[in-house]
RNA sequence: UCCUCGGUAGCUCAGUGGUAGAGCGAUCGGCUGUUAACCGAUUGGUCGUAGGUUCGAAUCCCACCCGGGGAGCCA
């Protein structure tokens, strides 16, 4: 007897052969003298149909027992569907109920509910189809991103999540601390002495791993960062979360051109690997949550994605007969609206702007000839804006001392930063890329909350 | 944080001043190699919370809580 997962008995199992399955009943139909049961392990968008049989021993209390929800154990006989829908069938010999489900208050019920019910219920939510293709193809996306480092002689290097340095640049930190909260110590002027803390200053969960992983390229090359990444920032929409996963390679030896050049054909290898793993689940997306899902991973693979400067960002959009809520001109950021118009309407592919003016962009960013712009560049996807960020780092000693003075940043925390430059610095890149983006850019899924088995964003920590 | 829409049965929603509704689910029965099974019956409610107006409030007013969408911030 063997133990099978149901997604290689539905792709490989053969007429005869006995098997045993362990899941969750996703649907039961039963019927006089036999019942059908679906059952579903989590490996793969299909159920393995189950015929069960009245004459098994104790078929009428275990029938009652097994409903939507129930665990069991069931080994018997492949056989060919007498159905249409599927290609093989499982005869039960033996049933073992793990646990049942009371279906009067098990909360999911035979039927599509909205993804805001679902979230409510995120502990049983995995048990759905869509939530079970989004987690399969999640995983797809993770292995293909080690793949793809791994085959280019990338070092996984694990940045810390604790950080004392407020300058990283990117939004609201966590502030993590070990004092006793009501009774918080305080210095002679009575504001907090963070002396007494853990860490003897404040400290906070990183915003970003990227100026450590400088540090690593600078001893190994090409390195990149996979892992959690924490922003306390107000943020309620579809796309921001305050706990997320971000991957940052960082590449020593490279410009600005280098770095677009690996982000494109990064995310073509990702999108290109989720299809060949997972090619029922991305059907099941385009099916039944965006029809353009297909569409849009052939566009990515088979396409060059649109590569701009910012400038010329600026004349495009100032071109269109497009009616913008924000005005376009030389020197402002841009907004969502104007992003999705490039990347929406005008390109309908990634487009790369490049070249933005310093005044907008973080301190390490390489400055430009004219020192006008510096050596930035955002991928802006269809329907999720800006998917990348990145930059050619600025390696010049006097000027990034410069850019942090006028800036009027904090150098203190960061003297380590400044002396890469000043001990065998080279040019280099890298960029950051938003891992449940990507997610949600593959999949179609409209918010960014349904693409992460727990999502945290304001208000919201339970599970 | 701002703008906007919303919160009514387990779920999805209708109900705009006069005793609370539907579909689905669930329960019971029937029937059928079924597959979002089907047919019949039954079950189902502190109308987000707390005030106020009114003879009377799910409905009007105020405050708060929570959720969706959009914006900002960003990945």
């Amino acid at each position: 007897m063997t133990n099978q997962r149901i997604i290689e008995i539905l792709r490989h199992g053969q007429p005869d052969q006995t098997v045993t399955i362990q899941g969750w009943v996703r649907t039961k139909r039963d019927l006089k003298n036999f019942a059908f049961l679906e059952v579903n392990d989590g490996s793969s968008l299909a159920n393995l149909q189950v015929i069960l049989e009245a004459t098994l021993p104790d078929y009428e209390t275990s029938l009652k027992q097994i409903n939507n929800g129930s665990s069991v154990a069931i080994s018997g006989v492949l056989v060919p569907s007498e159905g249409k829908n599927q290609r093989i069938e499982l005869k039960a010999q033996n049933l073992t109920i793990y646990g049942d489900a009371d279906p009067t208050t098990y909360p999911l019920q035979k039927k599509r509910h909205s993804f805001e019910f679902l979230r409510s219920i995120s502990h049983l939510r995995s048990r759905t189809n869509t939530f079970g293709a989004v987690m399969r193809v999640r995983n797809a996306c993770a292995t293909a991103i080690h793949q793809f480092f791994q085959e280019k002689g990338f070092l996984w290097v694990h940045t810390p999540i604790i950080t004392a340095s407020d300058c990283e640049g990117a939004g609201e930190l966590f502030t993590v601390t070990n004092f006793n909260l009501d009774k918080i110590p305080k210095n002679k002027e009575n504001k907090t002495d963070y002396t007494q803390d853990f860490f003897g200053k404040k400290a906070y969960l990183t915003v970003s791993g990227q100026l450590q992983a400088e540090v690593m390229a600078m001893a190994f090359e090409n390195v990149y960062t996979f892992g959690p990444t924490f922003r306390a920032e107000n943020s309620n929409t579809s796309r921001h979360l305050a706990e997320f996963w971000m991957v940052e390679p960082e590449i020593a030896f490279c410009d600005l051109e280098g770095d677009q050049n690996l982000a494109e054909e990064f995310l073509k290898y990702i999108f290109k690997y989720v299809l060949e793993k997972c090619p029922e689940d991305m059907e099941f997306f385009d099916q039944r949550i965006d029809n353009s899902v297909l569409e849009t991973a052939d566009n990515i693979i088979n396409n060059e994605f649109a590569r701009i400067t910012y400038t010329e960002a600026i004349k495009l959009l100032e071109k269109t007969d497009q009616k913008f809520e924000f005005p376009v001109e030389w020197g402002v950021d841009l907004q969502s609206e104007h992003e999705r118009y490039l990347a929406e309407k005008l390109f309908k592919k990634p487009v790369i702007v490049t070249n933005y003016p310093k005044e907008i962009k973080a301190f390490y960013m390489r400055l430009d000839e004219g020192e006008k712009t510096v050596s930035a560049m955002d991928i802006l996807a269809p329907k999720i804006g800006e998917i990348i960020g990145g930059s050619q780092r600025e390696e010049r000693l006097d000027i990034l001392e410069r850019r942090i003075q006028e800036l009027n940043l904090n150098v203190e925390d960061i003297w380590w930063y400044l002396d890469l430059r000043k001990f065998g610095t080279v040019p280099h890149a890298g960029f950051g890329l938003g891992f449940e983006r990507v997610v949600q850019f593959m999949t179609g899924m409209a918010n960014i909350r349904d693409v992460i088995p727990f999502p945290r964003t304001p208000l919201n920590a339970d599970f």
